[in-house]
DNA sequence: AACTAATATTCATATATTCGATTTTAACTT
DNA sequence: AAGTTAAAATCGAATATATGAATATTAGTT
């Protein structure tokens, strides 16, 4: 009776709330397409070849749970991902597409 | 039309599905315990105080999609994580819990 | 105020979760 | 080898949550 690896009292509430809503072929792409720059909801449904419906459901999940921000301008709302634990969980599934120069660089 | 950062044909599913499993508290707990040592299904659900039959479903789920494996001792059946974008997932959100000597080590 | 384009919300359907009861599996006993 | 015990898997029915497309709303323009 050592050390218990499951522990009942740790709180994965949140962690699992960000891994579920990333959990979906869809969100997943509109998040890791916003990784490298904030963009418009038109955008988004075009280059998906989604309805607008659907993505803008998905975008008002993603933004109720914190892991993206709308910013409007004018008649657009421009989306950015915002929640540093979505970054970290995309950065390591994607590292060979994404953060290319996650490399060692101490020192220079 | 220079880039399109959201690409209709890269295709998600299977990330997508890794990050759906985990995306449930009791899951991410079994699978974060499951991280530094193998377990036999009764010590699982004793330490997270949950019927053995809501363990049992959550452990089938996570070998259907492949993220646990289980190889049967006797009467009991151990558990551990072989999926690799899972481990990478959940050492990434819990590098503080985790793999704490994760750090940068060029040379030697 | 009417019109148009961009985005948000509602709602019916589909899927997931829970947990008691039952069943399967494997080892041990007589 | 039938009976017993213990661990784990499956079933089933109630409840909860997610999905996607029709509908509604908002903001800018004339």
């Amino acid at each position: 009776m050592d050390e218990l690896p499951f522990d009942k009292s740790l709180d994965f509430t949140r962690e699992s709330e960000i891994l579920k809503v990333l959990g979906h072929p869809v969100r997943l792409k509109i998040v890791a397409g916003l990784m490298s720059q904030s963009c418009n909801v038109k955008k988004i449904w075009e280059c998906l070849g989604l309805p607008q419906a659907t993505v803008s459901q998905h975008l008002a999940l993603l933004k109720n749970k914190s892991i993206i921000s709308g910013r409007r301008e004018g008649v657009e709302v421009f989306y950015q991902v915002t929640c540093p634990e979505a970054q970290k969980i995309i950065g390591a599934l994607f590292s060979e597409l994404f953060n290319k120069r996650e490399e060692c660089h101490n020192g220079g």
